[in-house]
DNA sequence: ATTATTTGATACCATATGGTATCATGTCAA
DNA sequence: TTGACATGATACCATATGGTATCAAATAAT
């Protein structure tokens, strides 16, 4: 629970784990099923799924002897709300450019 | 230049480097200026500083014997772009879920 | 010219991280 | 019940990472 942005960016940091939520944005799949996507090992994949947890961007459902792991979009809403700021910063430089190129032209 | 997505999210996993990112939204800085915003060695910030110029967010523009860092909102680009993939799969999601709500409700 | 200031670079350290191997546990099927 | 199968958990390893301390180099100030 605490520090959201820190375990969803660090979720994010990792090559393999960004593929992992790309496969899981078309399916639901479990941890045998990513596995065999992946060259290594199914304990390497798992570690890389309580990661995604721990970043709230994957939620994991119990079925029979089986974890089903799903996409949780809500779990980006830390990642956007701080990349916010900067779309406010790149259309404050667009601003700045406009004026300073209008003022060259006045 | 290769893998630039990797190098930006990399970058932006640390929380020291996003308020780095944070400040220079407001001002360009100096390494002496960033360092005494913060509880670390100015050799610390300085590597900050270059995994954030290897993600392409900031430039670094020599001035004298000081290094100006100013923010790069170029460098944010494939962030974004990675995670607009992203916002199709939330929209789906709730296309899903009103089309089942409708067909329930027909 | 001399000194102070800002930075670059390197060596070094403790811990985090990504990976494997291995064994224990729970569940499905015969 | 007895295996077979999917997972959990732990110990272990090599490397990456974030930090310090230290020294060299370039520029500013006196």
């Amino acid at each position: 629970m605490p520090d959201q942005i820190q375990n969803a960016f660090r979720a994010l940091a990792d090559p393999t784990r960004r593929d992992i939520v790309q496969m899981l944005a078309s399916q639901d799949m479990t941890i045998a099923q990513l596995t065999d996507c992946f060259d290594m090992t199914r304990a390497a994949v798992k570690k890389h799924l309580t990661v995604l947890s721990d970043g709230g961007l994957i939620l994991v459902e119990a079925r029979g002897r089986e974890r089903i792991n799903r996409l949780e979009p809500k779990g980006m809403a830390p990642v956007l709300d701080w990349l916010s700021f900067f779309d406010q910063f790149w259309d404050e430089r667009l601003r700045n450019l406009k004026e300073a190129i209008e003022r060259k032209e006045t």
